[in-house]
DNA sequence: CGCCAACTTGATAACATTCAATGTAGGTGG
DNA sequence: CCACCTACATTGAATGTTATCAAGTTGGCG
């Protein structure tokens, strides 16, 4: 058997891989920031890596030399204790950016939930770009913001809330980035696991799944399959997450 | 009686109102990004302000009008459901700074712990500024990952970790930041009261007590007085903080 | 000296965890 | 094609950590 890899590729066959001014995630990402094909100036520097899934990008504590952009697929970050207790501090999606970290080394592990594909940035080339581009840089501090927000949102979740308003509100923030990212509010896609799910809940997989299970017999949700969860009662699932 | 209040004040006799290129907490803030008297510029649009303890500089929602840099004391951040559960987003010290937010709202609301003094900067001046000064703009983004790292290791210990654990690792940061700031290591200042400690923690306010008491009984610290914690078994403490 | 707010302590209960089985779907090989 | 295997998810029963409810205690201040 072979471990889960990380593939360079210049794959042009592949949408999202030919230049950077056609690329269908464009508007979601940081390169919005750069006009027309200005835009160009980004594939100069960038690899396209394709990354399967369970595929570790970078380790907590690794040098960081890359900053990642994801066209397609779904990342984790995580912070783990030594005992093993993890903590998933974000999932990760089309348009998201990673691996901009404080110092010289990743401040989490970053690990490919589904098949995954990316854009890789040498942090080098990547800073010398952002100081051309000032436009760049401020795009770059306002996803930073929008971060900061979405991780102090998080930390009243995992401070204040109970099991089903954990779930509640993750089920309606997965549905949000759907619809952000054009897709449809309904069934909400779940390329992680359970596991994965109570890794970022704060909660132990047995909860999320039981908590599952109540929202179903309670008709707030419906389970296409495991990984495909129709919102129904949507009153009562943002009374639940308390309309954030 | 009277509310806690807000005082904008030019007071000479107060330190940290003078020019910018004398204050105490200038290499801890944004502002050491500018050299010399550059620095000055900031000086030109600020207004220092007192806030009594209690006082609040601005509400979750309210339009953000203005940036905050902490010259002294402790402010809080923080969000609430609507039914009164609460979680402190941060305690924020000599040097950090408050209200950037994502949109042109802020996103938590910001309370002195104790008496505080800032200074208070338009968001439109400090927007102008910042594009006049791309070190400045570089500085507020390299500090703003590093709050991200910071809530993150904070989401880890929401998520994961015990309340031993919990007050292990905040009295472990509240002694580093002394640390930082120049102060001693020991004893650890707690400006804020036990429910302030409880609702960062994800804690009620009875668990944080019997903690404190937990600890003084195995001998971790000792309780100066309510207010001042002196840590005795570093490596037990590093030990339940786990070494982050 | 007494009051009030903040903190501490105690008893009980609840929600989520832990430990343990059982169920289900996708993939492999006979 | 079906049996088997594995990974993942669900369900059940018991336990435990922390929350809740309820008194007490302390310390600062008028």
């Amino acid at each position: 058997m072979g471990l889960p890899k990380i593939t360079s590729l210049p794959d042009p066959n592949f949408r999202n891989c030919g230049p950077c001014d056609i690329c269908d995630v464009r508007e979601l990402s940081f390169c919005a920031a750069l006009d027309g094909d200005q835009v160009n100036v980004l594939a100069r520097i960038l690899t396209t890596i394709s990354a399967d899934a369970g595929s570790v990008l970078y380790h907590e504590g690794d040098d960081a030399r890359h900053v990642y952009n994801i066209t397609d697929g779904c990342v984790k970050t995580h912070k783990m204790l030594p005992d093993g207790r993890l903590q998933i501090t974000g999932f990760y999606f089309e348009g998201d950016y990673l691996g901009v970290a404080r110092s010289d080394n990743y401040a989490a592990s970053a690990q490919a939930v589904n098949n995954a594909r990316l854009c890789r940035f040498p942090i080098s080339g990547f800073e010398t770009l952002t100081h051309e581009h000032p436009e760049l840089q401020d795009k770059l501090f306002s996803m930073a913001r929008d971060e900061l927000d979405a991780l102090r949102d998080h930390m009243l979740l995992l401070g204040r809330k109970t099991a089903r308003e954990r779930l509640a509100t993750f089920l309606i923030h997965l549905s949000e980035g759907q619809t952000r990212r054009g897709k449809t509010e309904n069934p909400v896609h779940l390329p992680m696991g359970r596991g994965d799910i109570a890794d970022y809940l704060g909660l132990t997989i047995e909860t999320v799944s039981r908590t599952f299970t109540a929202f179903r017999k309670d008709g707030l949700i419906e389970l296409v399959d495991k990984a495909h969860a129709r919102l129904l009662d949507w009153d009562a699932l943002y009374a639940l997450a308390e309309n954030e």
